[in-house]
DNA sequence: CTGTATGCAAACCTTTTGCATCAGT
DNA sequence: ACTGATGCAAAAGGTTTGCATACAG
């Protein structure tokens, strides 16, 4: 699927790009280097359009031929995070997801418990309420996550 | 610390109780036992007045001379949780935590990244905010939960 | 009595880590 | 060259499971 230099997602190739320069820069503002296999994970998951496992991403780069280990893609998505490139979310699963951040505003998750389906959603009122009854503690919040977990409109039919 | 049939959170005791005898019916709807292990277990965390983990509460039973293993605490909390009696929050760390639900309204939480300290919180705009764009998607939403990561006010007052 | 529940310890699974080797800068 | 990065495999840590034994209904 993802070759080496890929050009998939057609209109995000140029934001893959700059966000490589990002994460290059980051990495050297903390005297840490851009290598190969930081370049090879930072790109799968640039170009991946939603959130990924660990596991998955690199299935993928083996898939493609590439040799990086488990130990270096949680590693490199562990810096990407610290970059504020990417998010890593809990599903409800046993284990994180990490989905980049390539200039889409923030979204919570809706996650289907009959078939899995995991559908975005954005409502700019949620920012507000957060903010809201964080200042009412002096709580200064650096991020918050919403999961909602129920029946997808398809799955909620089948419910008879 | 929480002695065999403890006296405890004074106000709360006929709600253990009433909440036991929930647990109990719930179980033999099912066709389970309402075993002494349940009921030790059920009565640590209704008494327990905030989240706890799994770990803990099995802490207190050994201090307390209970021989429950953790297998059992295990598999008792998550009964508790799918007879609607209790909730698994994930709170930033790689455990679960359990909290009961005794009567008290649903809340969210503020968790400080630098002490740890747990804040929970309310707002009835927050349902209300989670419905609306749920149903926006014909989802059918079960449960949802909020978490906040940033600094209390005493570890943001220390940052200079 | 019958079928569940328990305890124990081993298994699981994702994530992390120690260490020798390799490669950016 | 210097120092950080990688790969491997083992360790870690919370949670689950298989199985023989022990009880609730």
């Amino acid at each position: 699927m993802a070759k080496s230099a890929a050009v998939s997602p057609a209109n995000a190739s140029s934001s893959v790009a700059g966000a490589l320069r990002s994460f290059s820069q980051h990495l050297a503002n903390d005297g840490l280097r851009f290598t190969g296999e930081r370049r090879t994970i930072a790109t799968a998951l640039f170009e991946s359009d939603s959130h990924l496992e660990a596991e998955e991403l690199l299935l993928r780069l083996r898939h493609a031929g590439s040799r990086v280990s488990r130990a270096t893609v949680y590693r490199t998505l562990d810096l990407l995070v610290g970059a504020g490139l990417a998010r890593k979310v809990r599903l409800g699963t046993d284990h994180n997801f990490f989905e980049h951040i390539l200039g889409r505003r923030q979204h919570e998750h809706m996650v289907c418990i009959g078939c899995g389906q995991v559908i975005e959603w954005f409502d700019p009122q949620l920012a507000r309420l957060v903010e809201r009854n964080t200042k009412e503690q002096g709580f200064v919040a650096a991020r918050y996550t919403v999961q909602v977990f129920g029946r997808c409109a398809d799955c909620a039919d089948s419910d008879t």
